[in-house]
DNA sequence: GTAGGGTTAG
């Protein structure tokens, strides 16, 4: 059935409309306006000043040849706040982030601060391209802009989120060599980089073969605590503890509240509770991330009733709940109770004086697109808008995959579009839910969109797993595209672990 | 931006 649909000859469709989106880059169309040609008579009004979402469109369709010509011109004034901002928005297009940045490092006035060396480093060693990222380390410190324990904080997490965390190791231990002093803050982050990405072994190796030179304190206890908690190994948490009271390094309430947060990870609501108890015993002030952490570990747990009632008894201490608060509440509602309940809670902040953050936004916009509710959810989604929250990547993910879930592809496709013209870019997420979705209508036409985003991400820097591209070469083969597929077929064996494209 | 609470699905 599959196979005989698919080899039907490619017709056109609805779709359609979609696939201009994948052709190539359309020619930019954001040129500067032209004063100098206008006449004298009557000076032009001041141009508006470029934003970042402006300069970050023009980035993304203008030949890099022409680049650096283009933001030399006067009318940019640039700003690291501003160039900060343009490289966030060109996060999910990584080798045209480094473009930029480099082509700019080119102007003749303008000097990059270290924020933005190090937005780029990150953005490099995230493509993995550490040749990059190591030479604009040498750079920045060329011209006296760091680096700093910042740099090798993002260096290090780079390398330990590709596997690499004995590099990691050998970069904080390296990091005088590059002119920045080694102290306990850096050792502290360098803790908190292995133990959140679940390297808590190797963070605990270190720590107990460094914690006398650096002198660690209450933080690197409640990191190395906290790394233990994150892998729900509490007898391990409960021993560091141990360890820092005999130590004489005094728990904070910071270690109370972590301590607390790994009982509700563990499923030990009852151990939690007592845990709570004490701490209230021993007079500690109990502040609202303890509530917060009560909140969602009871409702996530269905207890919904103790969520509430911890909620009611936070007010009556006369803790002030935060975003945090509500936004833990309104997720436990949305999923354990119903979205009546959720949104009756979402405008009750509203009424409180509490601002709706994007998290809040997308937590409710999930629970409506969950109910089935799509309607209310593109609403709210209106309604984020209007109260200045920018739709995020989160947010039209959410609403794209339950578009596709729900057979309308169409409609997905449709928000997709929406994301480039709005100017949040697609992030790895949201490639793999649309090209899943191209694989539901089994028709022909599906196939050559999926492998033109296949071809889009690539060119944006993300490694799409080799299960996305099998996926895509198959259903190519089947529907008689074998000259596509061979064009799939070489870029595979072309991005390896460095993107073509990121050779400037 | 040295540590703790709130967005991911099945």
């Amino acid at each position: 059935m599959f196979t005989r649909i698919l080899t039907k000859p490619p017709q056109q469709t609805s779709y359609d409309c979609h696939v201009h989106l994948l052709l190539p880059p359309p020619k930019p169309r954001l040129s500067l306006p032209r004063h100098a040609h206008t006449t004298a008579a009557k000076p032009p009004p001041p141009p508006e000043p470029p934003q970042d979402a402006t300069i970050a469109k023009l980035v993304i369709e203008s030949d890099p040849l022409s680049l650096s010509e283009t933001l030399t011109n006067p009318k940019f004034q640039w700003t690291p706040h501003l160039v900060d901002s343009v490289l966030k928005r060109l996060w999910n297009h990584g080798p045209k982030a480094l473009q930029f940045f480099k082509h700019l490092d080119r102007h003749p006035v303008y000097i990059h601060s270290s924020s933005s060396f190090d937005h780029a480093i990150d953005i490099a060693a995230r493509l993995r391209d550490y040749k990059t990222a190591w030479n604009l380390v040498h750079r920045m410190r060329s011209i006296r802009r760091g680096p700093s324990p910042r740099t090798f904080a993002i260096i290090a997490e780079r390398y330990v989120a590709a596997g690499k965390a004995h590099r990691a190791i050998k970069v904080f231990l390296s990091m005088h060599e590059h002119g920045c002093r080694q102290d306990l803050n850096s050792f502290n982050t360098i803790l908190d980089v292995l133990c959140k990405s679940r390297r808590v072994e190797m963070a605990y190796s270190l720590f107990k073969m460094l914690r006398f030179r650096f002198k660690c304190d209450s933080v690197s206890y409640n990191v190395i605590a906290n790394g233990w908690c994150l892998i729900k190994r509490m007898p391990m948490a409960l021993q560091v503890f141990k360890e820092m009271v005999e130590r004489g390094v005094e728990p904070t309430l910071v270690t109370y509240n972590i301590l607390l947060k790994g009982y509700f990870r563990t499923g030990q609501l009852n151990e939690a509770w007592e845990f709570f108890l004490e701490m209230k015993k021993r007079k500690c002030e109990i502040d609202v991330v303890t509530y917060t952490t009560m909140v969602h570990g009871f409702g996530v747990a269905g207890e919904v009733k103790r969520s509430k009632k911890v909620f009611d008894m936070m007010l009556r201490e006369g803790v002030v709940p935060s975003v945090a608060t509500y936004n833990a509440l309104i997720q436990v509602l949305c999923k354990k109770d119903n979205m009546q309940n959720a949104v009756l809670v979402f405008e009750e902040m509203v009424r409180k004086g509490c601002v709706p953050n994007s998290i809040t936004y997308n937590v409710v916009i999930r629970g409506l697109c969950h109910s089935g509710d799509m309607e209310r959810a593109l609403e709210f989604m209106v309604r984020m808008e209007e109260n200045g929250g920018q739709h995020n990547v989160q947010t039209y993910n959410v609403v794209i995959r339950y578009f596709c879930d729900a057979g309308e592809i169409g409609k997905g496709l449709d928000m997709f579009e929406k994301m480039e013209n709005g100017s949040c870019l697609p992030n790895l997420d949201t490639y793999n839910i649309v090209i899943g979705a191209m694989f539901l209508r089994k028709k022909s036409t599906d196939l050559v969109v999926a492998g033109k985003l296949l071809i889009q991400m690539v060119d944006r820097g993300f490694l799409p797993r080799k299960f996305t591209f099998n996926r895509v070469l198959n259903g190519l083969v089947l529907t008689g595209n074998q000259d596509f597929a061979k064009e799939i077929l070489r870029m595979q064996s072309r991005c390896g672990r460095v993107p073509r494209c990121l050779r400037l």
